[in-house]
DNA sequence: CCGACAACCTGACGGC
DNA sequence: TGCCGTCAGGTTGTCG
């Protein structure tokens, strides 16, 4: 499930595979993600140098020595595969490195995209340019969110899940984000007071960064690019679980809204 | 400008 | 066993 933590947990993955390394070659299995590859992607792909691995919010990026970013992101349902031993459907583009590793990059619902972009303007690469700050940046903060949600009547769930406000946050962490802040996901935005902003500040960085060294979760279909399993140790305190008891004495909630899951605790969270 | 909603896809699961 | 409806981590475009 990619969100933020999956994503820089699949990144860290990745970062020891790739490198350093030279990439011999690369294998596309159909033209397109959500979007097509760029036509001369393998091209400019192909014997190029890894040279840094990061992430901007939900996207992974891959810079090589020819001055081009690889830009990839997951969607719903994309992950990469650590030297498979065998190629399974829906393995959409292969990266062989010169010293013989494989990359899969795996997405049934190929809601995931792959891009090729200057990497000396990446903030021009189109999908960035409209993103908010980094939930875990210096730019995130009580202030940031004041002004941007000023005014607004949209519940707060639906403001965090816009990348324009905070970039990187999805369903899960949103629901987390909020329980952990003790904050009601059907309150207007615009009414949120400024301490319970920065109490919310502090429940993102707290939920984002306990997934991270939990090793970002899995859910169904999600694993570590190096397939490794059982690292789900970060228990989610409310999603996924409608019905369940709350640590306060309520019952979790679900609702559903803009077609989105919400769970909460209707007791607690205000 | 804002908010609601559909669309893009496949797979897993529950009910009958 | 099998069919069908429902739901899933995200993003983007359209419509009112």
């Amino acid at each position: 499930m990619p969100e933020l933590p999956e994503v820089e947990t699949t990144v860290r993955g990745l970062d020891p595979v790739l490198r350093g390394q030279r990439i011999a070659r690369v294998q596309l299995h159909r033209p397109d993600l959500r979007r097509p590859f760029p036509d001369d992607l393998g091209q400019r792909l192909t014997g190029a140098t890894v040279t840094a691995l990061g992430r901007r919010a939900k996207y992974g990026l891959i810079d090589t020595d020819r001055g081009d970013t690889m830009v990839f992101h997951l969607g719903m349902s994309g992950r990469w595969r650590v030297d498979p031993s065998e190629l399974l459907p829906h393995d959409h583009l292969v990266l062989e490195t010169g010293a013989g590793r494989r990359l899969a990059l795996n997405d049934p619902r190929r809601f995931g995209s792959v891009d090729l972009w200057p990497s000396a303007g990446l903030s021009t690469y189109p999908p960035f340019a409209v993103l908010g700050p980094e939930p875990l940046g210096p730019d995130l903060t009580a202030d940031h969110l004041a002004a941007a949600l000023k005014g607004r009547s949209a519940s707060i769930k639906q403001m965090l899940l816009d990348q324009r406000i905070v970039a990187g946050l999805g369903n899960i962490y949103v629901c987390e984000a909020l329980y952990e802040a003790r904050i009601s996901p059907k309150r207007a935005a615009g009414t949120v007071t400024r301490s319970r902003l920065q109490r919310l500040v502090e429940a993102i960085h707290l939920v984002l960064t306990a997934a991270i060294e939990a090793g970002g979760s899995t859910l169904r279909d999600f694993a570590r690019p190096d397939g490794e399993l059982g690292y789900f140790s970060k228990q989610f305190q409310v999603y996924g679980r409608e019905g369940e008891s709350c640590g306060c004495g309520g019952i979790v909630r679900r609702y559903v809204e803009g077609g989105r899951s919400t769970f909460w605790c209707p007791k607690c969270q205000r």
